[in-house]
DNA sequence: GCAATTTTTTATGATATAGTAAAGGGAAAA
DNA sequence: TTTTCCCTTTACTATATCATAAAAAATTGC
């Protein structure tokens, strides 16, 4: 189940934000300020904080930046309308995402929903200094990155996530191309020479791991 | 780096105040009068204004009153202890914040970090002699202006502000266009092509860092 | 070591995606 | 109203990536 952070000083606005939420199966917790958003979110584990601005004491962009001092838990910032700079706060330092309020709940939900969509996938992935990252559709090796095309970055991807785990060529194209491609499986191996050979020029002992299987297929090798 | 305009009629304090700011990486601006504060503040972009209420001629709130005029810029009132009423009045007028002396340099810097917080919230955003500021809403690169449309405008701010991250085309859609937005995604190459005719035509190397990525998106590359 | 089989490499045409230019629509300004 | 500017779309060209076939190298079992 997803779970939500509410935070705002008004207890009407917090119900009104669960009466919308807690029927899209997301669990709701509320705090009544920002200090009492630190200290859930040093303790327990959110998939998204939904922080008001206009708050007493410690306003939303300070509990904002301090929040981001210790996680990269995707916030949602609820503004008043009148600040007209649109994007502008779109691109607050650390905030993901604003709205406006008053809001409809079908825009607080859309918005939710466009966040988690891209926040909640698959985080990193990495193994001995190779470093698989989807969201940022990026990978490095050593803090260099490499340039990988779709089909590669997906292989790629899929070895890590499946280490030691044998593919045959039929099961890649199933998880790589889809379904209902119609690709042979001598493709799948240019497609590993591509992607060794690239990690090869960036000096990956890619040798070492990725490796064929006589007659079955590839995998990658973990030697722990 | 921040600026700061200091407005006082008496030089001490004008030196007092810069001798307080001055290591603390704020530029600072020494201004005599109200009038020439106005002179100064349509003339160029500050970030804070520091306004002594007692001068002569033109006192400190009649000053506040005529830069709010034409400015939203913060202003910090400086007045004798203890006269609330003064402040109060202060804030009716649009000041957003007061201070006492004599004060503290903590205190006087501790005010000042607290109002920027809130407004320099998204200040500009500098890339190698671009500088994008959303607060004139203009781009200028080694001091000379260009010219953008606003999504144009947008769209730059979303990369500058997120260096190195890739956006597909639908995701820079959500942010620059919206939610409700029924955009094509090659609408976006029409406007990355604009843009970067824009840059090009101004000389900024636009093309070593504005890249595409094939059957991803767009990103801004940053080297370092 | 040798033959059978599989994998890797190489080369090339096919396809998908990005870049460019231009036309049309709509809104705001003159 | 006309004019201008900006946005969107479409069509065309250029380029990057993909798919396939065939040759070369490697692996396996005898």
């Amino acid at each position: 189940m997803i779970s939500i952070l509410l935070v705002d000083d008004e207890p009407r606005m917090l119900d009104l934000l669960a009466l919308y939420l807690t029927p899209h199966q997301y669990h709701c917790t509320k705090a009544y300020s920002g200090e009492e958003a630190i200290t859930y979110l040093t303790q327990n584990q959110y998939d998204l904080v939904l922080l008001d601005v206009m708050m007493p004491v410690m306003d939303g962009w300070e509990t904002c930046q301090k929040i981001r001092e210790f996680s990269d838990v995707p916030i949602i910032m609820v503004t008043a309308r009148d600040q007209k700079n649109d994007i502008v706060h779109g691109l607050k330092i650390g905030s993901d995402d604003y709205i406006t309020k008053p809001f409809h709940e079908d825009e607080l939900l859309e918005r939710i929903n466009a966040i988690l969509r891209r926040t909640l996938a698959i985080k990193r992935v990495s193994f001995n200094n190779l470093v698989w990252d989807p969201q940022k559709h990026l990978v490095t090796y050593k803090h260099s990155s490499i340039t990988l095309t779709p089909i590669e970055f997906s292989l790629l991807g899929l070895f890590l996530c499946h280490v030691n785990q044998i593919f045959s060529r039929e099961h890649l194209i199933e998880k790589v191309w889809g379904f209902s491609a119609d690709t042979e499986g001598r493709t799948v191996d240019s497609h590993i020479r591509n992607l060794r050979d690239k990690l090869r020029m960036s000096n990956y002992p890619i040798d070492d791991y990725l490796k064929s299987v006589y007659g079955v297929g590839y995998k990658w090798l973990s030697n722990s």
